[in-house]
DNA sequence: ATGAAAGCGCTAACAA
DNA sequence: TTGTTAGCGCTTTCAT
């Protein structure tokens, strides 16, 4: 069953060479004999040798391989940056393992045990939060965060330009004739949530409209939290004709609530969201929102981290992605 | 700025001891003198020593580690699945890694490298796919295959009972009065689409009931293909009542195409999907759905991972998984 | 309870 | 162009 493995030395036997001759053929090196380098290969196909990688990142110290942590692999814009790193860190001959931390604990000691570890070369962090994460970045690897304000000094980052995405969704409400615009943020903690609403207070403030805080509820991303959120709102004095949710989740969720307290969208109630995920285009009605490229960011990503591994003194980027309005018909004109 | 590896050597030296001894404490012997060991853990914390993993790997022969390659990382089934598995993974004190394999190749070439790399203890595989994925499996790695047919001899697997799922999801719509109900599938290559498929011709014939090809149409999983699928069905003469979409993605583009060509649903066609995703409670109406567990499905293949690793003779084990059916609104009597 | 020696499978540096 | 000599950092015998 479990058949001894074949080694660099059984093949080296076999060919008559020595293990650096094998070593210099499997790495494709130019300073060997063609025949010599068709005989070791035949060997190799006929023992079925593999490299064992391990071994090959213990003697050359780097592994080839690079790790990406978030905080859980189920959320799709997650998903959809892992989805867009592996294929740009495929694209460059290396490999990226991802995983996920769901709490501050295992955060910690996941960056401890895979760059202390010495099993990654660079680091990929998706870190939404505006807390102490942030502390237990690594220190000698180099790493590039991802969805989050440009914070530790030594790390480069890449994100939607959440302020803009903000400001962008209550200016096509506003320019809707909405004057009442109600919000449902993501949670408090994180970065962009706090962004998103900077653009939003800073469109209102721009039309010379107050911020009304009875109008601002916090959901959690879900469609759930969009769908409670709403209905508190709805419970509270103050009466709007719009709702900015801070991600499409919850405004599908909103869009039920509305739909289940007989409030027409967007006849009565004009919703935008943001990310514009694949579902946006299929509920009723239509999701208007600003979209992100998930992928773009997970490539932009990882260009930075390969710039860092390459120079490890070169100076920090901090890469904004601006948003796209994407028009559908959940939000309308003020009648 | 790179500061040198601090060794076990460094420890060694600075505590006055052997190595072998800085060993023994950081892997917990017991063969130990106390007061060696609190000295010793005392230069470890002052040195700031990490072990290395790789050399650690190196030298057992074995990493601690798990692998799990997945079609993408995108889908929310997938995705879920990992989640469970994951926390079943650490919660053994291993680690998982997740990765993605979107062809043949990659697969082929991610399994050869994951495994006779030596990378990886044992290996997750998530392949819905009826094709020659299942000839590039690993030989000499313990290996559990998620969402496939039992088929490969040496493989464990667990996946959703989908023949049950097909015959649940037709009989509901058959103990509703239906007689005449449409298909949307997944992609004739997958192994759930055609035991759904079966399942649900099980249904139809133990009702007496015939089945009919022009109500059947090929999907691909995603909202626009249940989309589409619907109206090409109503573009087609035979008439129908009720849709089983094959996931509740399509079904919920199968919802709003009913919506666009006005059918009310449930009143006029019924609709049920599989796999009870967060969104199928936030759509309108509510969708109907079969539930699958995937979290459990992806902690049920750890237990089975590890029960391999530990025996690699143990005769191969198949789990199936029985769906559960959740009614909501989407699915209705025929009036 | 501790240490010495050998080696995991490979590559880097130097010779030849 | 090829081979030799040392390791990479750790764990595993086997002594002591």
């Amino acid at each position: 069953m479990v058949r001894a493995r074949v080694t660099i030395r059984d093949v080296a036997a076999k060919a008559g060479v020595s293990r650096q001759t094998i070593s210099r053929v499997i790495n494709g090196s130019k300073m060997v004999n063609p025949e010599t380098s068709a005989r070791v290969q035949a060997v190799i196909a006929a023992l079925g040798y593999q490299p064992h990688a391990i071994a090959r990142s213990m003697a050359r110290g780097r592994t080839q391989t690079l790790a990406c942590i978030a905080p859980n692999l189920l959320d799709y814009t997650f998903a959809s940056v892992i989805n867009g790193a592996e294929a740009a860190v495929r694209a460059r001959g290396y490999f990226l393992m991802s995983t996920s931390a769901p709490d501050v604990e295992t955060f910690a000691s996941l960056v401890a045990d895979l760059t202390g570890g010495g099993y990654v070369d660079g680091l990929l962090v998706i870190n939404p939060f505006a807390d102490e994460r942030h502390r237990y970045l690594p220190t000698n690897t180099p790493t590039v965060l991802i969805g989050a304000r440009p914070r530790a000094e030594a790390a480069d980052s890449v994100a939607l330009d959440d302020v803009a995405a903000g400001r962008m969704a209550t200016e096509h409400l506003l320019a809707l004739g909405h004057r009442t615009i109600a919000m449902v943020t993501g949670p408090h903690v994180e970065d962009c949530t706090q962004d998103r609403l900077a653009g939003y207070r800073m469109a209102l403030e721009a039309a010379g409209l107050p911020l009304l805080p009875e109008l601002i509820v916090e959901g959690d991303w879900s469609p759930q939290s969009g769908y409670d959120g709403l209905w508190t709102l709805f419970s509270r004095q103050q009466s709007f004709t719009a709702l900015f949710a801070q991600n499409d989740l919850m405004a599908i969720g909103a869009l039920r609530a509305a739909h289940d307290c007989g409030r027409k969208v967007p006849g009565e109630l004009s919703v935008i969201g943001v990310d514009d995920i694949p579902l946006a285009a299929h509920v009723e009605p239509p999701l208007t929102t600003l979209r992100q490229d998930f992928a773009a960011l997970g490539r932009e990503a990882v260009r930075l981290l390969f710039d860092v591994m390459a120079d490890a003194s070169k100076q920090a980027e901090h890469v904004r992605q601006r948003p796209e309005l994407v028009m559908r018909a959940s939000a309308g004109c003020l009648s």
